[in-house]
RNA sequence: GGCGGCGUAGCCAAGUGGUAAGGCAGAGCUCUGCAAAAGCUUUAUUCAUCGGUUCGAUUCCGAUCGCCGCCUCCA
């Protein structure tokens, strides 16, 4: 039974999707201001492999990713820099593609922008007018806390006392509103402002929350199954979004609720004024592969802060080295027809373990170490020549099953020879037969030079490219 | 100040009231002309500290120390 540590009711629950066999899901996807770091990517992968293990359960998917593409940061550098939001936000939007395919994530089925939005956020603003959960004031409509009495349900934050007093950060003088919680679901701009969408209560431009309501409901419905996103938007973004859908709708927004915990780097805070952020480009530059930077982000379940380290980097790549390594050697294995019971049983015991582990709100720890252990039993099979073809189909449906689910394996190589790679390692072999070492060893290092390793093993030289 | 999380070997870490998964690094071995690569084996009497509950605690309770997050835009 599949289980998730719902943020709601703060409980593991049992998944129960509410219409059986589909699930409709949310994630709050980036603002693309910026080149993505790291640590955004690390939910948005959490995000996929919740994607893809929901459909490894066989359910039906509608999973939905928004793209904010408007909010005072945008608006204000869009106009330092003399563009429009389009231009300048389009660069960003690219390249956040190209890490997020890059890194192995499965497209959402819908990843809509919230500029393109803006029609069904005025219409839920107009509900929240009309049943008197927003009102008009200081330049803003802003969204009632009192006429919503469940306010801070997600988050579990009192607001019944002093937090305006106690944080000294909300200067409550400074404001025309009923309540110092309260907050804004539409700035209105003047009229010869570029920046301005024209509604029924006046011309502005949307508040920061009311985007992923619009955009979330209307491609899954007012009430869906799951949403998701980083921890730090659990307040305010995640509790204001079901204030203002609740409050328009009178109906549940989300069942449940999932929240990716952050990455650290060497144990603190992420945070360019520590010069310690890095983005997956910069990652990529410094010649870490994608495999293991998705890996890395998966060795620690969501739930839990992961502690981001080069050395862990560094393991994660001669970990994902080593994954490769095992499926090559499997498929290469010529062992006898047949099966056995040992086999069989190892592969069963590792997808048991494995469903298992992913079934416990996404242990992708343990999922790991499920396939780990399958690793090593097998190999020493292989190390005794005796892997079975049956086995051994086995044991390549099992990975591919794994793969599925975390896609750590990465994309098979297709092994094709070059002519001209192929002549130099039979030279190499003829002059190995005739002790000509001198000769064998150039060639073996004109080989290294254009990037193609060879391991001599007892069954013959295989290669591969660095 | 309020709320929440965490502290397990050199590093990343899972986990449980019954005696510590997995990966990386290290060490040894196998293979080999030598290498490299690969594979195997091995690596915590112990889970921040101090008390308590218990037949038994790393796991439950309390205190202390340290770290992180949210309360403000933020994955």
């Amino acid at each position: 039974m599949l289980r998730f540590h719902n943020t709601l009711t703060n409980k593991l629950e049992g998944f129960e999707p509410l219409t059986e066999g589909e699930v409709k899901m949310y994630i709050c996807g980036p603002t693309v201001w910026n080149f993505a770091h790291i640590g955004n990517f690390r939910t948005f992968t959490f995000g996929d492999v919740l994607r893809r293990y929901l459909k490894f359960k066989g359910y039906k998917l509608t999973h939905v990713m928004n793209l904010t593409d408007v909010d005072d940061r945008i608006i204000n550098e869009s106009k330092a820099a003399g563009k429009t939001i389009d231009e300048f936000v389009q660069p960003f939007i690219e390249a956040f593609w190209e890490d997020f395919d890059a890194l192995g994530n499965e497209r959402p089925d819908a990843a809509p922008r919230a500029t393109e939005h803006i029609a069904e956020m005025i219409e839920i603003i107009q509900k929240l007018l009309a049943n008197g959960r927003a009102y008009e004031a200081d330049g803003s409509i802003y969204f009632r806390i009192s006429a919503f009495p469940e306010y801070g349900k997600l988050s579990k934050i009192n607001f019944s006392g002093n937090i305006s007093g106690a944080s000294g950060r909300v200067d409550t003088d400074k404001y025309d509103k009923e309540n110092a919680q309260d907050f804004a679901l539409w700035k209105f701009v003047d009229a010869d402002e570029q920046t301005g969408w024209d509604a029924p209560f006046g011309r502005g431009r949307p508040g920061w929350h009311i985007e992923c309501s619009a955009m979330s409901m209307k491609y899954l419905g007012e009430t869906f199954d799951l949403h998701a996103g980083g921890a730090d938007l659990k307040f305010p973004h995640h509790e204001n979004e079901i204030a203002q859908s609740e409050g328009a709708t009178e109906k549940l927004f989300a069942k449940y609720w999932l929240h990716g915990e952050f990455l650290k780097i060497d144990d603190v805070t992420m945070s360019k004024s520590k010069g310690n952020f890095f983005t997956f480009r910069d990652l990529a530059a410094q010649g870490y592969s994608p495999l293991a930077i998705r890996y890395t982000l998966l060795s620690v379940p969501y739930g839990k802060q992961l502690n981001f380290t080069f050395e862990g980097l560094q393991g994660a790549e001669s970990t994902t080295e080593r994954l490769q390594q095992f499926r090559r050697l499997v498929r290469e294995s010529k062992g006898a027809d047949g099966s056995t019971a040992e086999a069989a049983a190892l592969v069963e015991t590792s997808l048991r373990e494995f469903e298992a582990a992913m079934d416990d709100d996404l242990n992708t720890s343990a999922a790991l170490a499920a396939i780990h252990n399958l690793v090593r039993e097998i190999n020493i099979v292989l190390s005794k020549d005796a892997l079975r073809a049956g086995d051994k189909q086995a044991v390549l449906d099992a990975v591919e099953k794994f793969d599925s689910v975390l896609g750590i394996f990465g994309k098979e190589e297709t092994v094709l020879l070059d002519a001209e790679i192929e002549a130099l390692i039979e030279e190499r072999q003829r002059a190995r037969r005739d002790r000509n070492f001198a000769r064998s060893d150039e060639i073996r290092d004109l080989l290294g030079e254009i990037g193609i390793v060879l391991e001599d093993t007892k069954d013959g030289v295989r290669w591969k490219r660095k």
